[in-house]
This record gives C-alpha cells, sequence and structure tokens, in this order.
DNA sequence: CTAGGGTTAG
C-alpha cells in the first residue's frame, strides 16, 4: 500500500494536501456549516475516522480534544512523531500503527487549518473549533483568521478576530493583512493603534502590512511615522519592510524618500529594487528606470514585469516589446502581468505580428488561459484591426468578466458593427453580467460611429433607468459626439446644461467639432470660447474654428487667428496611425505625404488622394 | 507556533 505520510509539516510537494482532505470530508459527522446545528448533535469525539470500505487508509483519526492531539494512521512513524502503542502492530509490521504528536508539536487544529484547501473545509472546521472549545487557544483562533483571510473571508476572519479577548500580535497581523488586502486599509490602520494602546510590541510583519496599508491609500505622514517607529524600536529592518517601505514612497510620490531608502540597505534585495523601478517608472523618470534594471545583478519575473509594464504605461511601446523579447531570450520565466502589459503594448502600437507571436507563446506554454490574459487576447486583436480573431478568441473562452466583453464590444463599436455591439450587450445581460459605465461607453461609441442618434438617446436613458449607472462626463461627451455629428446641435447643447459636472475639453470639441460639421458659427463660437479657457495653449481648436469661419467666409478673422496660432506658438497635435510592415511599425500622420514607404501604402489601401488620408 | 513582493486591461 502506498500511504502519504502526514506531519505537522505536510506543506510542500512531498506531502500533498489532497489525501488529507480527502480523508477530511469523510469523517462521520456530516457537513454542516452551521455551528448550533452541530453542537447540538455533535461531540468532539466524532473525529473518529473510518472509511466507507470499513479500512484505515491514512487520514487523520482522534480527537479535538482539549490536550489538543492529533492521532496519525500511517505505516511508519512519521518525523517528530511519538509512536504510541494503541492499536500499533506487534513487532512494527507494515499494516498499521498509530502514533500520536508528541504535544511539543504544533496544535492539532492549525495542522488541520494548513490542510484546508477550500472555504468549505475551514468552515467546517472552525464549527468543530468551536464545539470543541479549541477555539479558546489563541493559535488556534489565529491560524482560523489567517486560513479565512488566505481565501478572502475578510468578514469571516473579522467575526473570528472579534471574539478573541485578547488577541495576540498574530492575530492583528492577520487581519491587518486581510483589511488590506480587501481594500479596507483604513481598518488596518485603525486596528495598528488599537494594537499599539493594548502594549503589544509589532514585530516585522506588524510593520510589513501596516506600511502596505499606508501605501494603499498614500498616507505618507503616516508612512513616514511609522518609519521613525521602526527606527526608534531598533528593529533591523528585514527585505520585506523595506521594500514596503520604498512601495509606501514610491505610491505617495515621494521618489526621493524613496531612493534614500533604498541607498541604506546594505543588502541586493531584488523586491526593493522592483518597487523602485515601478517608482522611476510612474514618475516618468524612464531612463532611471532603465538604469537601476541595467544594473542590477539579479533579476527576478518582477523586475522584468516593472519594465515592460512601466515602458507601456509611458507609451514607450516599441522600448516595452523589445524589453519583453529580451525577457524571453534571458529565459526567465514569464509571469502573466507581463503577457497583459506586453499584449497592451503590441495592441497600441498596432504590433500586430509580434501580438500573434505572443498569443502562440501562450499557447504553446500550455497554461490555460486565465480570464485576464484572454481579455488582453481580444484587445491586442481589436486594436490591430483583427476583430474577427479576437472575437473567435472570446468565443472560445469559457468564462468571461464584465471586462472581456467590455473589451470585445469596444472592439466591434471601433470597428462600425453597431449592431454586433448590441447584441452582445443582450447576451452578456443573459448570461448574468451587469453592464457597467464602460460597456455604456463602448455602446454609446457604437452609436456614434454608426450615426444611430435614437438609439443612442435609449441606450443613454437606459443606464441609469435599467442598471442604474451615473452618467459620467465620458457618457456625456459620447452623446454631444453623436447628436453632434448628426447635426442636432440645438439638443446637444441642451444636453451640455443638464450636466452635473463640469464639461470638458472632449465635451466642447465634441460640440464645436459638429458645428464646424454643420457649419453654425454662433455655437461654434460658443464652445471655442468654452474651449480656450480650458486649454489656452492647444492649437487645435484654432485649426478647428478657423475653418469654420472660413467656411463662412469671415477671411479677416481666420487670418487673425492664424496669427494668433504662430504668434503664441501654439503647439499642434496630430492624430497618428500605426501601421506594422514586415515587424516594423510606421507612424502616418493625416495627410502625410513624406514617409519613405508613402507610395506602396497609398497604393495598398487606394487612398483617393493627398489630403483624404 | 501559525503569516509576508504587484491589481495590470476596456
Amino acid at each position: 500500500m502506498n500511504y502519504t505520510i502526514i506531519t505537522s509539516r505536510c506543506k510542500g510537494p512531498q506531502y500533498p494536501p489532497e489525501p488529507c482532505c480527502d480523508a477530511f470530508k469523510e469523517f462521520a459527522c456530516p457537513y454542516t456549516d452551521d455551528i448550533n446545528d452541530l453542537s447540538n448533535n455533535c461531540s468532539a469525539q466524532m473525529f473518529h475516522y473510518i472509511n466507507s470500505n470499513g479500512n484505515y487508509p491514512i487520514g487523520l483519526f482522534g480527537t479535538l480534544c482539549r490536550d489538543d492531539k492529533i492521532g496519525l494512521i500511517c505505516p511508519a512513524s512519521p518525523p517528530g512523531a511519538e509512536t504510541n502503542d494503541v492499536g500499533a502492530d506487534s513487532n512494527n509490521s507494515p499494516n498499521i500503527c498509530i502514533v500520536t504528536m508528541a504535544s511539543s508539536c504544533v496544535p492539532v487544529a492549525v495542522t488541520l487549518l494548513q490542510m484546508c484547501t477550500d472555504l468549505k473545509e475551514i468552515r467546517q472546521l472552525h464549527t468543530r473549533l468551536v464545539v470543541s472549545g479549541l477555539i479558546d487557544r489563541r493559535v488556534n483562533a489565529g491560524r482560523l483568521i489567517a486560513s479565512y483571510v488566505a481565501c478572502g473571508e475578510i468578514c469571516e476572519a473579522l467575526s473570528v478576530f472579534h471574539t478573541v479577548h485578547h488577541p495576540d500580535v498574530f492575530a492583528y497581523n492577520t487581519i491587518i493583512r486581510g483589511l488590506t488586502k480587501d481594500n479596507c486599509p483604513h481598518d488596518s490602520l485603525l486596528l495598528y493603534s488599537e494594537l499599539l494602546q493594548r502594549n503589544l510590541t509589532p514585530d516585522n510583519h506588524t510593520y510589513t502590512y501596516v506600511l502596505k496599508a499606508c501605501s494603499r491609500i498614500k498616507a505618507v505622514s503616516e508612512g513616514k511615522q511609522l518609519h521613525a517607529q521602526i527606527i526608534k524600536a531598533g528593529k533591523k529592518p528585514d527585505s520585506y519592510i523595506h521594500s514596503s517601505m520604498i512601495n509606501m514612497y514610491v505610491n505617495s510620490g515621494e521618489t526621493h524618500s524613496a531612493e534614500r531608502v533604498l541607498a541604506e540597505f546594505s543588502e541586493e534585495n531584488v523586491l526593493a529594487k522592483n518597487s523602485m523601478i515601478t517608482g522611476y517608472m510612474n514618475q516618468g523618470e524612464v531612463n532611471a528606470a532603465r538604469q537601476l534594471f541595467d544594473d542590477m545583478s539579479t533579476r527576478d519575473p518582477a523586475s522584468w514585469s516593472a519594465m515592460v509594464t512601466g515602458y507601456t504605461r509611458s507609451g514607450m511601446h516599441t522600448e516595452a516589446l523589445v524589453v519583453f523579447q529580451e525577457m524571453i531570450a534571458s529565459k526567465t520565466p514569464v509571469n502573466e502581468s507581463t503577457l497583459v502589459s506586453a499584449l497592451s503594448a503590441c495592441g497600441h502600437s498596432g504590433a500586430l505580428d509580434q501580438g500573434r507571436w505572443i498569443h502562440v507563446y501562450i499557447n504553446r506554454k500550455g497554461d490555460n488561459i486565465s480570464v485576464n490574459l484572454g481579455t488582453s487576447i481580444i484587445d491586442m486583436y481589436a486594436r490591430c484591426g483583427c476583430i474577427e480573431f479576437g472575437y473567435q478568441v472570446f468565443k472560445s473562452m469559457p468564462e468571461k468578466d464584465v471586462v472581456t466583453w467590455g473589451v470585445i464590444i469596444h472592439g466591434f463599436a471601433t470597428h462600425g458593427s453597431a449592431e454586433k455591439c448590441f447584441q452582445l450587450l443582450d447576451e452578456m445581460v443573459s448570461q448574468g453580467t451587469q453592464p457597467n459605465k464602460v460597456i455604456f461607453v463602448a455602446i454609446l461609441t457604437a452609436c456614434s460611429h454608426a450615426g444611430l442618434v435614437d438609439l443612442g438617446r435609449l441606450y443613454f436613458s437606459q443606464m441609469s433607468s435599467l442598471y442604474n449607472i451615473r452618467p459620467s462626463v465620458q457618457h456625456y461627451g459620447c452623446m454631444v459626439d453623436l447628436l453632434s455629428r448628426a447635426g442636432r446641435l440645438v439638443e446637444a447643447e441642451e444636453l451640455i446644461s443638464t450636466m452635473v459636472e463640469e464639461p470638458n475639453t472632449v465635451i466642447w470639441g465634441a460640440l464645436l467639432a459638429g458645428c464646424r460639421l454643420h457649419k453654425d458659427l454662433r455655437l461654434g463660437e460658443y464652445a471655442f470660447k468654452q474651449l480656450v479657457k480650458l486649454e489656452p495653449c492647444s492649437g487645435e481648436r484654432f485649426k478647428l474654428v478657423s475653418r469654420l469661419l472660413a467656411d463662412r467666409g469671415e477671411q479677416e478673422r481666420v487670418q487673425k487667428l492664424r496669427k494668433e496660432i504662430r504668434d503664441r506658438n501654439l503647439e499642434i497635435t496630430q492624430g497618428l496611425s500605426l501601421i506594422e510592415v514586415d515587424g516594423e511599425i510606421h507612424e502616418f500622420g493625416a495627410s502625410d505625404i513624406d514617409h519613405r514607404r508613402y507610395q506602396e501604402i497609398y497604393s495598398v489601401f487606394k487612398i483617393d488622394g493627398p489630403g483624404r488620408f
């Protein structure tokens, strides 16, 4: 017989948790989540375990009783256990021996909780701990809190925490970590001050988690206070504290403080440097990030990931993809976030070939594709103009979230397939995913591109009436764009006047563009005035309004405006199109006829003349 | 005597 020995050290690959948990499920006790129900019907003695065949397979046995010992049935005595001859075979025959863990070993409940793989098991053990009274042991309660935190059940964790009379530092640490992870960093900080009030001594874990909470809410002053406390306590920060500290400063935008902390630490700390790279990248100090990365003697996957993500977010897509290729070449295991960033870089730069290469690479790796990664693949194809490929990937995904639906709907919207967008929205709702505000931006964009004014109005009103989504400036932007393009300028103006928030440049810009299209000088000038107030340095709007004036034959005012653009040296940004040819990305501006391969591309796309590209 | 890098994308 092939037994797995379960010991208190049963973590790790050599002791897979499955056999113990299977055994666990078959305990003679019926499964129930209800503590009261269990306490009425069962005693603490029920852990005696015999499986359905009447055999004694390896498993947990014994009682969870106040002496908190565990029995194991196994062919030989596991390390760290004392053999108890009860039930042991006479001359240590290979059949069965029953051992009891020495009392110095890890408490049973802790061992059991470590074996739990899902919430059901944890709940069941929770009930048993309550029934047996073992929950009163702080160690057990603490580990139970940790188990709930590990599977994201912060409410359960909190309710256990509140029953503990004098929680120890471990319990505080665990719950602080859980609250921060659960996006309640403020509560974490409250509990930290409670810990101090109770005269408990924070340890390295405490500092790490509290720093993380500060980092999450960009609480620099609290973070600095903590920094001072750590130094005052004479604690030697370990690498976790160190990197959390840097992270805190980085997230709060204090790159220089982060730099100083980085310099203070003598040991090589990859985690800290990774945080620093992210910090530089967030501040747009791309070269500093690169320098740090280049100087690192050891890099982990997160170091590479920070570079790829940073470049992508700075819009340096080519650089991002170069680093990504280097990462592959250096045989660094590629994690998911890196792939997501690299795909994003492909999508934003139109690098279809590389995007497809990454898609193939992902398929080759054979891991099953997560919702996030699948979504990124779809988005890449959609942005590179291959919505059909994206749709294939979409259809092949067994699980989708609201972002997945958003990506595909947005993709079809920008490809002008409004009908497909509406159909997908219906599908999404019928499959049980609630649309959010981003979905409606995509839907309204689709209406706008297809000139479907009435449908746009319908969806705009349904948004709040059916789905309880308050229209944001972005939605108003879509609607103003939709109405203005269709020449319904008065309606557009009316809609703007109903806005609660201040209209932004997108809103006025859309109105101005519509006015130019439909030659409405009065409203156009009004929109223009609002625009100049909001962004006095953009020449683009001047150009648009001067065209409007030219259309109306107001030559004199046109000249005046043109002079103003020149005199004030207003910047004129240009919309760019990106085309990948043989792995090389080419940028095109509107009416760009100076590109060295213009003729080729001109003929391929049958552009009907310069200026109309 | 149990616990610890980041949350991207539309």
